[in-house]
DNA sequence: CTTGACAATCGAAGCGCTTTTATGATAATT
DNA sequence: AATTATCATAAAAGCGCTTCGATTGTCAAG
């Protein structure tokens, strides 16, 4: 396998002069000479070591991931991290980085911080880290480039790129208002995360600013799942005065909602309204097609690359959370609440 | 940034030792003074750099990815590379390798080549490469570990990974004939691709084992693309005698096969049973439900990161193509044929 | 006591490249 | 002819690690 020493013997010249030649530049190298040199080159089928180059410049021109949260056997077919991850590629593609997975499971910090910090990338895009681990302390703590996607920087010293939740929020509540509803409910992922809690917020601010106070039981908590939604749908169109929308907290407690009014004949959007969140691929395919907020996961992973880029590349990076505006995607899942006083009856 | 002069410095012992200590091994260290070194580890808060290490050992234990075909900025979202993708990783995580993405443009060999004989990873495993391209041989004329998945591999050179077609097929055709239907038919997708040009041999033959030989025009060349099914569908179930079932070559032939008989009002399964191939996510949740042969894409990823993982630990592993099994997968789009004579009138 | 065997450690070369410094040669410009 | 640019060179250090032959110390066997 040819070297770089190879190629200067063979063409005659100097290592200096062919590693310049290889590096276009900096210094100016006759036209003849460059001819010369890549033609031996090409003879000698040399094709340079990144690592070799890697090591002596200290830039791999690579760019780390690192899923959190999900489970690693799942991280592609998982709709959300995929749209990150395809994102990422994207823009790495865009400045010629190359993208490093690293497959090390996720432990504590004292275990996994050499597995990420080895120097085999030039910096590190941790998608949904779980908040609950001092890895991410850690990684801070590194001189390595580090971007974060989804996680909630109350520190404030990792730049972060997340979708803007209180924006997608108040467009799916305003939606709603627009339609006529005034009995809207919301039902909450985990309260727990950071995002069930802004959400729920914003529903309760947007009311408010329209005179309106969700009765007590309009908002229950729950978790980010088809069969939390479910059960609280249930019991929430079971109720005496049930409402004439329900804000679910994202598209899987949707499709809860969705099946709870089915059973009991609930018809959508006639006598119920639904507005999920995220836009899930399925969302536009289900029956009824779902309004819902779509997340711009593929631009939010591009935004944490190009940030990681500039990091890696020496420009400054301030270390603010920047939100990503979300859109709302109408689809048949909304309508006017029916008028007047004409309750459903069942 | 502590490197491992500073932790031999720092410990008081030798460069050697201080790697010994690193690698565990191959020389006996004692217990003490492993331990001294790697509370000095612990103190300087060093991490071997993965890139010197990758010079020095000349591995770098790290996979490479290359998606020949699939649209570089669409590689994730695209269900097939993301589920090969899926295999992949969990492959090597099983190894702890990690998986670098290379993301240059697959261009002709001349240019493209150094990008992915870089060194910086024990292997490539190419995922759908351009038949016509003359990269995948000059890839395979390096010294490189190379796996291709999904690559008519006429030479014989290059191990490959893919569906068996032959089985798939033949699956879905004996479970219509199972059914009882006699009048049977296919639909391509192009005629310059190997698997379409297989599944069609197949159909024919497992026809032909049964003693039917499908009437001209019930085997239409087309594409793997929902118009194209679409199109040849209504052409076909236009015509006087129709088939009662059809094997479309792949999932996105189905659909528009199903769009086609609900315009002409042909009730599936009915009327007409349809068979599709792949599994794509969304054939389980169209209505009717859609009856398809599923690839082992996620099997075929694992499968193809083993093998190279085995090539570049040094293991002969033979040029042969590896053929995993499909799955028929049994919904609501086949039933049996109407009994009798009872044609259908429109 | 020697001697050999073994355990523990060290020294130094090597992996393939970049980069800097000092220096020289050639050609183009006054 | 002197001055300046331009192009190339050699030599050497450095990047951070691995690896192997050599060296030292220790101890049981002879």
């Amino acid at each position: 396998m040819a070297t770089i020493y190879d190629v200067a013997k063979e063409s005659g010249f100097s290592l200096a002069t062919v590693s310049n030649v290889l590096n276009n530049g900096p210094r100016p190298v006759r036209a003849e000479t460059r001819q010369r040199i890549l033609a031996t080159m090409q003879r000698l089928n040399y094709h340079p070591s990144a690592v070799a180059r890697g090591l002596a410049r200290q830039r791999t021109h690579t760019l780390g991931v690192l899923f959190g949260v999900v489970e690693p056997s799942a991280v592609v077919l998982n709709a959300y991290s995929a749209a990150v991850l395809q994102g990422i590629l994207t823009a790495a593609a865009d400045d010629g980085y190359n993208v490093t997975h690293y497959t090390a499971p996720w432990l504590d910090a004292e275990r996994s911080l050499s597995s990420f910090r080895d120097r085999r990338s030039d910096g590190l895009v941790v998608v949904a880290p779980p908040t609950d681990s001092d890895l991410m302390p850690a990684l801070a703590g590194l001189r390595l480039p580090l971007v974060a996607v989804s996680w909630p920087s109350e520190r404030g010293d990792i730049p972060t790129v997340d979708g803007d939740d209180r924006m997608g929020a108040r467009l799916a509540v305003e939606h709603l208002l627009g339609l006529g509803h005034r009995r809207i409910a919301h039902l909450m992922g985990h309260a727990n995360l950071l995002s069930s809690v802004t959400r729920r917020d914003v529903f309760l601010e947007v009311l408010g600013e329209a005179g309106i106070a969700p009765p007590p039981g309009f908002i229950l908590p729950g978790e980010y799942s088809t069969e939390a939604g479910h059960e609280n749908a249930r019991r929430l169109l079971d109720c005496p005065d049930p409402p004439t929308a329900i804000f679910a907290g994202n598209d899987e407690i949707a499709v809860g909602v969705v099946e709870a009014a089915r059973e009991l004949g609930v018809s959508i959007p006639g006598q119920l309204s639904v507005v999920g969140y995220d836009d899930r691929p399925l969302s536009g395919l289900m029956s009824p097609r779902l309004t819902t907020v779509r997340q711009p996961f593929v631009q939010i992973g591009e935004h944490a690359a190009k940030l990681l880029i500039q990091r890696a590349e020496g420009e400054e990076v301030a270390a603010a959370t920047h939100l990503l505006a979300p859109e709302l995607v109408v689809r048949e899942s909304t309508a006017p609440p029916r008028t007047g006083n004409d309750r459903r009856s069942r």
